[in-house]
RNA sequence: GCGGCAGUAGCUCAGUUGGUAGAGCAUUAGCUUCCCAAGCUAAGGGCCGAGAGUUCGAAUCUCUUUUGCCGCUCCA
């Protein structure tokens, strides 16, 4: 096991710990690839979710939110392509480990067989295949496959696993009324937010008077039925995306994808990321919807990983969507066009997307925050400490307030401090263990400052702050723990 | 999904040839303590992932299942 592997190891521990990511419904067992976020994790994921939402929408004038709902009409993921792309029923070859779309497999079988001057058997085999398929007749697809002799290329057996559907889409009933056919009841967890942004574009555009370019961010849920989900909370089954898609006039999208690009990686780097860390990804492979894609890339203990998508959809989904729902989703750009010296007119907008995981995000920080660091103290003796170096504007506490000894009035201070302070930040008050202690147990939960109320505090109203990463103290007045925390880490 | 490994208190682990569980740290209460954890006292907490089987008796053997890790596969 090499040393980020374990140290990987390490820091979902300290998760578990110290009460920011738990398993699932943990005491039946979990379930697999499903986290709970615990009493700090929350605070985390919440303050990192609030700083994406205020760099976009208050950051960008021409940005606003919205709050789709996680079900939609089922039509929805036909216009997207999420129905008819992925859910192709598949079959393993057990010898080989290779894996086969079914129609794919039986079709170069039927193809092989009108080489061998077989066309009317290659044709049964085909017409047999259909009738299977239209009825999800999975169990004779098999034995079709089997009594066929169908074989893997690789390993030339037959071995092969039951055939399965992988549709990455989860489906619920809807209502509570079953009806006769039970496909009308069939709705989906939303597999991406931004069909959401997508079917609601022409609200939005109309009802904030938007002009082109401009953008609209959501944050939310999405649900991927993985066939393998791993790594902790970097692959969820249920996981929380931050979208945001800008739409832009037609021919325009290689400069907003350039524009996106940078200020997207900026985002990043303004948490004090070290820059080394991230990387481009430019796809090779481009997905069905896009002309451009890239991925911004972190190096987590496990390696590169996509944490954040940036991908010119181009019209695709406005123009599906007004396909399938008959309604136009026309813009009218009244800017002149220096070329005409008339209005642009009415087109379809492009749409430039940059898309983050907040489960992946709120994982970034923390490997790039947890350490074990070994400290020489004054005696000349080692000592070590684990701390999470979160950036302290979204640190899940800010400010702990801690009364030297619990006794001599010194705990009434710490209270009437901590009352002034939370109104503004997340505070945390501790006078159990001794001073160094209750350090270490901040340090291990994230908190940037710690403020220390003793007998002098009485005399002159000083009390001693301490830095989390530096471990530095100094004395300040009591009045102004609240503007150094609040002013050099703006929430 | 396939293959391999693993699952004992909050965390890290021990548990010998099967006889109904221990340690360190952590936690809680109290004492002590005037600035960076491991001083003192006491307490709580596990039925050994779950189910079934073998056995007089299983954490320890067998099977099933579930969860996690690694490799392959997949990832709009």
């Amino acid at each position: 096991m090499t040393t980020s592997e374990n140290n990987f190891q390490q820091i979902i521990s300290h998760a578990k710990e110290y009460g920011f990511v738990f398993p699932s419904s943990e005491i039946y067992d979990g379930l697999s690839a499903v986290y709970d976020y615990g009493p700090y994790g929350c605070e985390l994921k919440k303050n990192i979710r609030d700083y994406w939402w205020k760099s976009m929408t208050q950051m960008h004038e021409n940005i606003v939110g919205i709050d789709a709902a996680i079900f939609m009409h089922p039509t929805t993921w036909k216009a997207s392509g999420h129905v008819d792309n992925f859910s192709d029923p598949m079959i393993d070859n057990r010898d080989s480990n290779k894996r086969y779309r079914v129609d794919h497999l039986i079709e170069a079988a039927a193809e092989l067989l009108k080489e061998q001057g077989k066309t009317a058997e290659a044709e049964d085999l085909l017409a047999q295949m259909d009738t299977l398929l239209a009825a999800d007749d999975y169990t004779s697809l098999k034995d079709l496959i089997t009594s066929n002799k169908i074989v893997c290329n690789v390993s030339g057996t037959s071995n092969w696993t039951d055939i399965r559907q992988f549709n990455l889409m989860f489906k619920t009933e809807f209502g509570a009324v079953a009806s006769d056919n039970p496909d009308d009841n069939i709705v989906y967890l939303r597999p991406e937010t931004a069909q959401g942004i997508f079917v609601n574009f022409l609200n939005v555009q109309k009802t904030a008077r938007m002009k082109i370019p401009f953008g609209i961010a959501q944050t939310g849920k999405a649900f991927r039925n993985e066939i393998v989900a791993r790594q902790f909370i970097f692959r969820m089954r249920e996981f929380e995306q931050m979208e945001m898609q800008f739409f832009v006039r037609p021919g325009t999208q290689k400069q907003w994808y350039d524009y996106w690009k940078e200020a997207r990686l900026q985002w990043h780097l303004s948490l004090g990321i070290p820059a080394e860390k991230y990387r481009y990804h430019d796809h090779i492979k481009l997905a069905h919807y896009a002309d451009m894609a890239l991925d911004i890339e972190y190096e987590f203990p496990f390696g590169f990983k996509e944490v954040e998508g940036i991908h010119s959809r181009t019209d695709f989904d406005l123009s599906q969507h007004q396909e399938y729902s008959k309604k136009k989703q026309n813009y009218f750009d009244n800017d002149i066009d220096p070329a005409t010296g008339k209005p642009y007119g009415n087109y379809i907008p492009y749409v430039v997307e940059t898309s983050i995981g907040l489960d992946r995000m709120f994982l970034l920080i923390l490997s790039n925050a947890y350490e074990e660091e070994i400290i020489t103290k004054e005696d000349g003796t080692t000592d070590n400490r684990t701390v999470l170096h979160i950036p302290a504007k979204i640190a899940p506490v800010k400010l702990a307030v801690l009364p030297l000894l619990k006794k001599d009035g010194l705990p009434e201070i710490a209270r009437k401090l901590i009352d002034e302070c939370k109104p503004f930040f997340k505070c945390f008050y501790e006078e159990k263990d001794a001073i160094g202690k209750r350090y270490r147990r901040q340090d291990a939960i994230g908190t940037p400052f710690c403020v220390t109320i003793d007998h002098q505090t009485k005399e002159d109203n000083t009390v001693t702050i301490r830095y989390r990463d530096s471990m530095l103290q100094e004395r300040i007045a009591i009045d102004e723990v609240k503007n150094l925390v609040t002013i050099q880490y703006p929430i």
